[in-house]
DNA sequence: TTGAAGAGTAAACACGTGTTTATGATCTTA
DNA sequence: TAAGATCATAAACACGTGTTTACTCTTCAA
């Protein structure tokens, strides 16, 4: 039924050469002289072959295949819609080197069958490496594998003095995104500014954390505790952070910083419903330039990352990898910007 | 540096049994005995043997391997966020029976890259077949792939007269869904009711139309050319037609009929702009229950599609059509229920 | 005691490619 | 003409598994 499968003998003889030759000229040896390689190629276009990848795997190969991991921790996708970005990236920058993705979606990093799914296509599928969206600080089961000989490549992990054996790191650089935030509105006038946090146990909530203290100090503004809300990277968690910022204070801060857009997102429901006005009452600036911040009203200002630049490095490392290239495992990602929107204005005007 | 390889050679040694005996009692062979099943299983366990992958494929196993491809038409995700469930429904679904999932994103489906990328997915790592999302309804090169022998799961597309060969389709009750969207509306006394539908290559496109029609007819309402708009299936062009209808027409029905809940994202912030309310001035409903249309202000009444279990269908109706199973390929799906929120009000009150 | 059935084996081949080795053929140059 | 370089080949092995075949050994029943 399917297409007639040829191989390489077949190719071997319509080209009137020998195996051997057509090995070569697939592998781009050099002692091929151009005349046979192309009357090679010619028989290799005419019939369409490619060769099959499970033999070349066996013979040796590896699969140019990356596993992507996105991890869904407590129901809520990670990143929302960022997700397909992230993806989208991972695949196009993938398979302009000849390597496709395998995608896996990891409900629950606790659940026995997840995580041999995982393993599965470690060890079974023999994958050449992994990227793994939305894991926590410490994911027992990514060391394991970093262990074990795995290349695998991490989105907002890291923790000086861990093994770096294999591991290839992306992080945003929230230190230079906290004091692009944190200076716009002070420049705006803004001294009593508040932030709700994202998760603790994920790297960028810890980073956020310090980033904040570290830019307020920097501009010689106090941080209030009260006005430092615990939170965690979704638009539910936004929204009960600030209901319960107005219930417990009396006090309030002139404008709040968002672990993220989502967040963000959840925080202006929580006002709008308290009767507040964003930028009126309160000035609101998130992370990230979620794809639906331009278009809220009140539009988001935010700090843009340009994540498919992100994603697209941490391919790109990795493949480099994998294929043997030497050199630091770890990268920052440094580039970020600000967006003006309408969510933040002059305080007393 | 990668774990100890261990082979079915190591295995059968291990276990003191022969290989053939190994493979026997890996396959389910039925002439092997309690006894030994368990002698040998406790070994496999005990070392985590997992067979090689490409071996077992090279000796005539299937890759137990589906491709996916998203199309990204003109930079469009689509259904935007949607997609991110959409693959974790065939993800999860598919690895529940064995299979693995590689993604692709198609961004243009002229490019000739692009589509060399898919071929080489079903040629060279032969998966055992494909499912394409956000296919318009003329797609060359998946009847190509048909025609070849490979079974293809498509979303949203089915023209009657179509060879059918492997292809399983899982589509939308436009029919159904619409009823309930014009019959409420209806319902509500509006009279006056228009749409802005999606992409006319698109089978969604084309059946949503016929479907409004016919809902309108069986309602006894009448239809004015000038309120069926044309656009597309995002947000941009729910802005874009409701812009054009304000600006040409002089009269306006009161309520409208969205493509999906992105159009109708879109069309709020057109009626927003001009100074229009919903539903005060202007009732709408949407389409596919979109992740934010219950925190959108106002929140999108919406006729709700169950789209994690409209891709599980077809992920098993896929698998099982490829280890063998008979049956009708074609499948609609219909399962749509309303969502009553806010943005939709009864006529004259 | 014979025969049949059941359990298990060793050996071989197939799948398609990469790679090595020994060898031969052709061409170039001194 | 001879030596060397260049090009190409056939043959063999390896990779790990599925599957078949011919065969041995045991056990059980007639």
């Amino acid at each position: 039924m399917k297409k007639t499968e040829i191989n390489s003998v077949e190719i071997a003889r319509l080209a009137g050469v020998s195996r051997s030759t057509v090995s070569r000229v697939i592998n781009n040896y050099a002692n091929v002289p151009p005349e046979t390689r192309r009357k090679v190629m010619e028989v290799i276009d005419a019939y369409h072959y490619v060769p099959n990848l499970s033999a070349q795997v066996l013979a040796g190969k590896g699969t140019r295949t990356i596993g992507l991991f996105v991890i869904e921790a407590g129901g809520h996708v990670s990143g929302d819609m960022l997700t397909n970005l992230l993806l989208a990236s991972v695949v196009e920058h993938a398979s302009s080197r000849g390597y496709y993705v395998l995608t896996y979606i990891i409900r629950n990093t606790s659940d026995a069958e997840n995580v041999r799914g995982v393993k599965d296509i470690f060890y079974q599928r023999r994958v050449d490496g992994g990227i793994f969206i939305g894991a926590a600080n410490e994911e027992p089961f990514i060391e394991e594998l970093i262990a074990e000989g795995f290349a695998v490549g991490v989105v907002d992990q890291y923790l000086p003095g861990r093994n770096e054996g294999n591991r290839i790191v992306a992080n945003f650089d929230n230190e230079h995104g906290m004091r692009l935030a944190v200076g716009y509105l002070h420049e705006l006038g803004h001294r009593d500014i508040g932030i709700v946090n994202g998760d603790m146990n994920r790297f960028s909530g810890i980073d956020k954390y310090n980033a904040f203290l570290a830019a307020m100090q920097e501009r010689g503004l106090e941080v209030r505790d009260a006005w430092v809300r615990p939170g965690s990277f979704h638009e539910e968690a936004g929204y009960l952070a600030v209901r319960e910022l107005l219930q417990e204070e009396q006090r309030l801060p002139t404008a709040l910083v968002m672990a993220n857009d989502s967040v963000a997102f959840g925080a202006l429901r929580a006002f709008q419903e308290a009767g507040m006005a964003v930028p009126d009452d309160m000035s609101v600036i998130g992370f990230d330039d979620h794809a639906l911040s331009a278009r809220y009203k009140p539009a988001l200002t935010t700090v843009a990352i340009d994540f498919r630049d992100m994603m697209s490095s941490l391919t790109d490392y990795l493949i480099g990898h994998i294929e043997g290239a030497e050199g630091t495992a770890v990268r920052y990602y440094s580039q970020s910007k600000l967006i003006r929107r309408e969510s933040c204005r002059p305080i007393g005007q």
